[in-house]
DNA sequence: TATATAATGGACTGATCAGTTCACAAAATG
DNA sequence: CATTTTGTGAACTGATCAGTCCATTATATA
């Protein structure tokens, strides 16, 4: 038997998200993740092939770490009538945090959509399955905040509370004021 | 009395924005750049400085023979009524039509919006402007659709639609059919 | 403790990058 | 037609890139 892995390979995935999230994919270069991981670059070939790879195993972690736990409550068996509203003041939150990974750098997988590495299409899918879920979850809580709504409207809103959430990821780097600015309406049109 | 330049300057620009609007700043090499404006890299580097002389040429060119005519009608002195109807089934339709530079490759400067260049503050302060403009543009055009809209509404459906538009652009690389029906999506609020 | 197994660090590869330099070619004036 | 001014292409520079490879180190078992 040999000697067992001395790193934890989440949490080495985790660092190396931060460094994709900061840099974008084609920016993030060895030495950086390197350095951000502890780990050589043979340990990191070893470990995961390639660059791509590792890509691939940050976005599944940013799927999994950041962005399902903000939806969870919109997706639970019974959804609150305010977890939509809570959404947005948390998301809003989050963007008003200017150390916050967030308000710094937006969306991990929403970042990568303007850059070249979209036009691998597990990275593309990855990113319009992210939208069609935030859809559906935002979807569902709406349906739960404003029960009296008619299945047309209730989509209509979604699709607008998606863009929002869309495009204040987008502005966060940009214009923090108006990324918040975005949230805001959002929460408004819920409270309309 | 030496000679006088050859190439026409506006022409090249346009040439490097497409490969900016295709691959980004940082992918942009520049043998992609001699090869699309037909210059050598003494002649770019003579007229534009440098790499990021050109790509602020583009961006200049982008707002002004891009962004700015399809805006026109809604900065007019008087805006008809359905301009911004006008606008967004003129966006819709360039986003339909497959092999435009719109649909395949979104907005150049959201795109920008999430890459490492986004740290240069000349560039964030021209997505930030182009977005701010962007809003204001619709608010005059939702102001002379809905007269009887009251101030706050209006900014709030403006914001709302400029929103549409940004994630529309953002999709547009990765789904057409999601950034076509984000559009849809503001058409419905205009004409409900 | 001997041995097998795997993690590891560092040197290396070939390609590509943005940017520089320079000798030469082209054209507008006198 | 000679001279001056300037545009231009090709070769070059040093840095950096992702990825490979191998000798060495560490550790879990028997």
């Amino acid at each position: 038997m040999g000697r067992t892995q001395a790193f934890d390979t989440d949490e080495a995935i985790r660092a190396a998200r931060t460094v994709f999230w900061e840099h974008g994919y084609e920016d993030a270069s060895l030495p950086d993740l390197e350095r951000a991981t502890g780990l050589s670059r043979s340990s990191i070939y070893h470990a995961f092939g390639s660059k791509r790879g590792l890509f691939d195993a940050a976005i599944k972690s940013y799927l999994a770490e950041i962005i399902e736990p903000r939806l969870r409550p919109l997706n639970a068996p019974t959804v609150a009538p305010d977890a939509v509203t809570d959404y947005f003041t948390g998301l809003r939150a989050a963007l008003a945090r200017r150390d916050s990974l967030s308000a710094g750098n937006g969306c991990l997988l929403l970042n990568a959509a303007g850059a070249p590495i979209a036009n691998e299409s597990a990275v593309s899918d990855a990113i319009a399955g992210y939208r069609q879920e935030l859809n559906a979850a935002l979807s569902l809580g709406v349906a739960a905040h404003k029960p009296g709504l008619d299945a047309v409207a209730r989509q209509q809103l979604a699709t607008v509370l998606t863009s929002l959430v869309i495009a204040a990821m987008t502005l966060s780097r940009i214009d923090n004021a108006q990324a918040l600015a975005t949230l805001d309406t959002a929460l408004q049109l819920l409270t309309d």
